[in-house]
RNA sequence: CGGGACGUGGCGCAGCCUGGUAGCGCACAUGCUUGGGGUGCAUGGGGUCGGCGGUUCAAAUCCGCCCGUCCCGACCA
């Protein structure tokens, strides 16, 4: 085929349009699809299989530290929202409301849950009365709906899943711990499973999740220089317990407020993935969260279901029983070359060939997906050098992302450069901060950049420069970016 | 929600300015061919032009309103 002819078939390249791009390989990877309702998409079973993937890993970690899984309902009592004055008027614009059921106006509406705080607070009033009972130490897995203006597949929907886990604790230094074990928890669930590095700290209070006192977060950088939230950990202290009247008698035989956490990640990370991984021939998923790890294609040439296809399709079978996600395309309307281009548009981590030479010769061509660098292995050693492969590719994902966010931190101590900065590099600047409302508006009016995280090592974040915008005494180094 | 662009078979587009009832590439179906980077040829099916209304003998084309998508802002996981 013709060169000309052959960029029809191709994808936006990343660096002409990142947003096309984006929405492009969103489609043509099969992930997500738009519907007739207006910010709403349908996850296809190729997005679905790896937010399954996700879940797995997610849910793992979450139970191991301690946690159990239950469900609430999706519905919330108006009333119920309002008890957390911050929190409601923090939701308010954006939720959905039930007032019919059937052909009945109801007494009183309910909100579609934006979260679920509220109906969660409403049951742990019930349920915990002692000291004995804490902690509580609950995740769900669920949907939430949020009437968002402007939305964009994975990044932002009007309805999006995601885990969120409520916690209840005795003191305020246990809630605080267990904010921070989930922030690292996260952390190491993004550069472990997803091969995203992250920046983590707390938000400025400007930033926080309505109603909660502290609110933690992991920030990555996209490819764009743009930042994007991977999830986030609130401390919700004792705002919701005493808005739902959680007590408990304490070891004093004394009326306390339980202190309570908060933490949510949602399938927002899919959109991390494609924006932090993905090239101009499409996805390059990490093999840990990639639905197949490892397509084997055929090569379909003169008698090759005879030769050929008995051989792929053992080699195919002893790379599952290793416990891999193996599969193979056999189909034979489609051309090898044709495959090709599919699956790395797809994603899939690592493609074997083996075609009447290699039959001949007792061997298969592996191809990486995120170097596209080629290697000759034995059929024999398959079962060896593929998970190994694939442990150098989750590797390759992780450096070369973390390469790319450490080059994109700057630095910052006046105002002229930060301005510079984000309006030629962007990225995220480092930079010293009064830790004043006023001023973090101001920086974010003139330039669109947003406090992402302060860092919560004091040996990273104190300083004694003077704020960057305003000249005040400064407070912290504040991490800086544009964002999604 | 403000500013901009766009909306024509499944996808990408041409036609619109200068109204006369729809065309191309890809995809799809069938057959042959080919097959180590999206094979080639032939035949065929599919759209009334985002929706509603108006102007007109006649509207994809002109006018108005609405809806949706994308981009840039304000809001947010």
């Amino acid at each position: 085929m013709k060169d000309a002819e052959r960029q029809v078939k191709r994808i936006t390249a990343k660096s002409d349009d990142f947003s096309k791009w984006y929405v492009e390989i969103v489609q043509k990877a099969e992930l997500a699809d738009y519907t007739p309702m207006k910010g709403m998409m349908v996850i296809r079973p190729h997005g679905y299989a790896v937010w399954e993937n996700i879940q797995k890993g997610l849910d793992l970690r979450i139970k191991a530290a301690g946690h159990v899984n239950a469900y609430f309902p999706l519905f919330i009592p108006e009333s119920f929202l309002k008890k957390e004055a911050e929190h409601v008027q923090g939701f308010s614009p954006e939720v959905a409301w039930v007032t019919v059921g059937g052909k009945e106006e109801l007494e009183e509406r309910l909100a579609v849950r934006p979260t679920s705080e509220a109906i969660i607070g409403h049951m742990y009033a019930k349920w915990i009365k002692s000291w004995r009972d804490l902690p509580v130490l609950i995740n769900q897995w669920a949907n939430i709906v949020r009437w968002e203006k402007v939305t964009r597949p994975f990044l932002r929907t009007t309805e999006f899943l995601w885990q969120e886990g409520h916690t209840c604790h005795e003191t305020a230094e246990e809630g605080e711990a267990e904010t921070l074990a989930i922030l690292e928890l996260y952390r190491e669930f993004c550069e472990t499973e997803l091969a995203i590095p992250v920046l983590t700290g707390r938000k400025s209070l400007s930033e926080k999740f309505a109603g909660a006192s502290m609110t933690y977060a992991l920030e990555a950088l996209m490819s764009d220089g743009k930042a994007l939230q991977m999830g986030t950990s609130h401390n919700l202290g004792q705002h919701f317990s005493k808005a739902f009247d959680i007590k408990f008698e304490d070891r004093n035989q004394t009326l306390q407020y339980v202190w309570q956490t908060s933490w949510g990640m949602t399938t927002r990370t899919i959109g991390a993935l494609i924006m932090v991984h993905g090239d101009d021939s499409g996805l390059r998923f990490p093999p840990r969260i990639a639905p197949v790890q490892v397509m084997v294609v055929p090569i379909s040439i003169g008698d090759w279901k005879e030769t050929v296809l008995p051989a792929a399709a053992a080699a195919v079978e002893g790379l599952r029983q290793a416990g891999l996600r193996a599969a193979i395309d056999a189909r034979e309307e489609s051309t090898p070359g044709w495959k090709f281009s599919e699956y790395e548009m797809r994603g899939v981590p690592l493609r074997i060939e083996i075609g009447p030479r290699d039959v001949k010769a007792g061997q298969a061509v592996l191809v990486r997906r995120d170097t596209k660098a080629k290697e000759t292995v034995p059929l024999a050693s398959l079962g060896a050098r593929v998970p190994a492969l694939l442990d150098e590719i989750q590797a390759g994902l992780l450096a070369q992302a973390r390469a790319f966010l450490e080059a994109n931190i700057r630095e910052a101590d006046d105002y002229a450069r930060f301005k510079d900065i984000l309006e030629n590099q962007r990225g995220f600047v480092r930079a010293p901060w009064c830790g004043d409302e006023a001023c973090e508006a101001r920086i974010k009016t003139e330039t669109m950049a947003t406090i992402r995280v302060i860092p919560l090592d004091d040996r990273q974040a104190l300083t004694d420069k003077p704020c960057m915008a305003c000249g005040a005494k400064g407070q912290a180094l504040a991490y800086f970016a544009r964002s999604y």
